[in-house]
Order: structure tokens, then sequence, then C-alpha cells
DNA sequence: GTCTATAGACCGATAGAC
DNA sequence: GTCTATCGGTCTATAGAC
């Protein structure tokens, strides 16, 4: 079977369309006509719009845990791996000034449909969190090193969403520096990189 | 003027349920329901659900303002006004696990709907900025007080999109902790309080 | 009689679902 | 392609205060 079926280009259109424009306000016929297809052979392959969306969250956790493989992979030290996952923050940030952050912006979306996919969706956090803890484990934090990825999330996403409200890209930036800056000052971390 | 009851109480229900479930998942039906009143009555008051948005924002002004202004009007230093500040973190913690901040998920949804009262609720940022500003000021910070302000907006938010993922409180005690340490160890600030 | 608040029938469009 | 429900929005009628 083909990779790029007609259902992947379905996944990956809805995909977009949630991001940019939210979960419940994107239609199916929204999807049908970014996809090309009628709205008859949509429902051949996704019965319903939440089953769209499991999938997308699906297809989000692979991606993520695929980019975190690749980062993991290369030969740098665990510092530069965390800055691998800050540096997102300014190449996404035409996106996030317009979007938010994909993650953070369903996770908040769905808390308020009180959504069963819920937890599916913060599962993507849950990724970052244990990869970026083990990244500050092999630093030397020990038992604070999920505290530490915790808050290394959670100052992105204050960054992510005030970024979007006030559409300035030179926050992200700022944003960014203050992260390198508490990364290199960590007084914990024994590792020097 | 008598007329006004019935539009405050369409006001009051209406915020409640764009807070608890979204702008664009509310439907007038919804807040009929919620006020009692039948769904004609209710456009006899606003013509349009961006009327009810616009009216909505700007309560939360006024109500961010009188709040502020309440802050500015104690005998507190600086320090424990921006402390007041941090402390609401902790006040709406299960309505922030269940729903997230207020006005960062309003700010979010409308740049996703690409909306036209982006800018209005977006000022309600720049009301805490412009106050936290004005604190770090007379802490001394000079021309890093709007930055610091905005750094501040920043962890607020990102400590209520985290809870709001992983339903975390003791991340937000942990959270709101990190900042009154950061707030007591500022190096920049000549002001003990 | 006028004005305002209220109710509820009604509209076209479109939603998700099949 | 068709179904039903519901969406945001319009319309008219009524009830009562002045």
């Amino acid at each position: 079977m083909p990779a790029s079926s007609t259902r992947d280009l379905i996944i990956e259109k809805a995909d977009a369309l949630f991001y940019e424009g939210g979960f419940e306000a994107t239609s199916f016929a929204d999807i049908a006509a970014a996809v090309g297809i009628s709205r008859g052979n949509f429902y051949h392959h996704f019965k319903t719009k939440d089953d769209i969306l499991d999938a997308i969250i699906s297809l989000r956790i692979e991606r993520t845990r695929a980019m975190l493989d690749g980062w993991q992979a290369t030969g740098d030290g665990p510092r530069t791996r965390i800055l691998s996952f800050i540096h997102m923050l300014i190449a996404n940030r035409t996106k996030i000034m317009a979007f938010g952050c994909p993650v953070g912006t369903l996770c908040s979306e769905l808390a308020k449909l009180d959504h069963a996919a819920q937890d599916h969706a913060t599962a993507i956090f849950s990724l970052f969190r244990d990869w970026l803890a083990g990244q500050f484990r092999a630093l030397g934090a020990g038992d604070r090193a999920e505290g530490l990825a915790l808050h290394l999330l959670a100052w992105s996403q204050g960054a992510a969403v005030m970024a979007t409200a006030f559409r300035d890209e030179a926050f992200i930036h700022s944003e960014v520096a203050g992260i390198e800056h508490w990364l290199a000052t960590l007084p914990e971390l024994s590792q020097p990189n």
C-alpha cells in the first residue's frame, strides 16, 4: 500500500486546519475542500470527527517521537539537545505568532470542550517532558530532572501564548535568550554540557 | 435604567460560558438557557455574537482595572503587589486546571479564528503588563521594567497551560514558589520591597 | 398611543452523520 | 446525495409601564 493514501492526505490537511483554525471551528467541508474530495468519499475513511482528531494526535505523537529520537541520535550533549528543543520557538515563530503552540492550544481547547481525547493530546506534552527530564538527568539533576523539564515546558508555553497575543517576535527571542541563560547557569547541574 | 439588569445577566452568564466552553463552541441557545430567557429576547439586547463578545471583553477590562486599582490602593509595597498578581494562580487553580487562563485561552482562540476582537482581548494582557511594569519600575528596574512584566506574564501563562494539560495542582504551587524566589532574588532591583 | 422588554415562530445555511 | 439538528440571525406579536 502506498504511504500517501487518501487517508494520509486527509490527516495531513486536517492537522493543519485544526492547528490554524481550531478543532471546533473546522468543519468536514473545510477538510474535504482542502483535500479535494467529496464529503461522501470522506466518510469512507473516517466515521466521525473525533476519529480524525485521534488520528491527528497519533500522527503528532509519532512525529514528536521521531524528532526527539533524531535529536537523541546526534553526538551532541544534553545541553545542546535541550537547546534544540528551545530553538523550536524560533524556527516556528511565524506560525506560533499566528496560531500559538500546536500542542498547548489543542490541549486548552479540548479541556474546554471536555473532550475524550484530552489525555491523548496531553501525551504529546508527556513525550517532551520525559525526553527533557532525561537530558536534565544526564546533566546530573537527579530527581529534580522532571521538575526542571516541566518548568522548561511551561516557560516555552508561556512564551508562545504571549507571542500570539501580542504578535511580538522580539519577545520570543528575548524569552529564548532568557532560557539559554537559565540553562547555562542552573546551579544543580554537575555536567558541563 | 431598569433595562440593564437582563443585559448584565446575559453578559455575566455568557462570560462564564465562553470561558468554560470556548467562544466558538458556545451557542446563543446555551446562553439563553443559562439566563432563562428566550432567544428572541436575547437578540433584543445583542444583535450579533460578536457584540456580546465585545461586551464581555469590556467587562473583563473593567474588572481587571478595578482589581489592579484595588491592589494599588493598599499600603503594600510593589513586591507585595506583584505577589498579589502571582497568587491569582493559586486562588483560581481549580478553574485554571479545568479551563485554563481566561485571558490566555481567549486570545489563543481568537487568534485561530482570526477574529476582529483579537486586539480588544489582548488589551486585558496590556493592563496587566503596564501595571506590573509600574511595580517593577517602583522597584528600580528602570527600562527593564516592561521586559520583566512581560516575562512574569508569560511565566504565569505557561504555568496555566501546563496545569490545564496535566491537571496538576502541585505544579501550580511549585511554579508559584519559583516565581516568588525569582522575585526575591532579582539582581536588578534596588528597593527591598 | 408609545416605548421597551419579552417570547417564539421562522429563515437560509451548514453542521455532523450516514 | 440526503438526512436531521442546530447554527446565527430576522421577524412579528404581545404585555405592560408610562
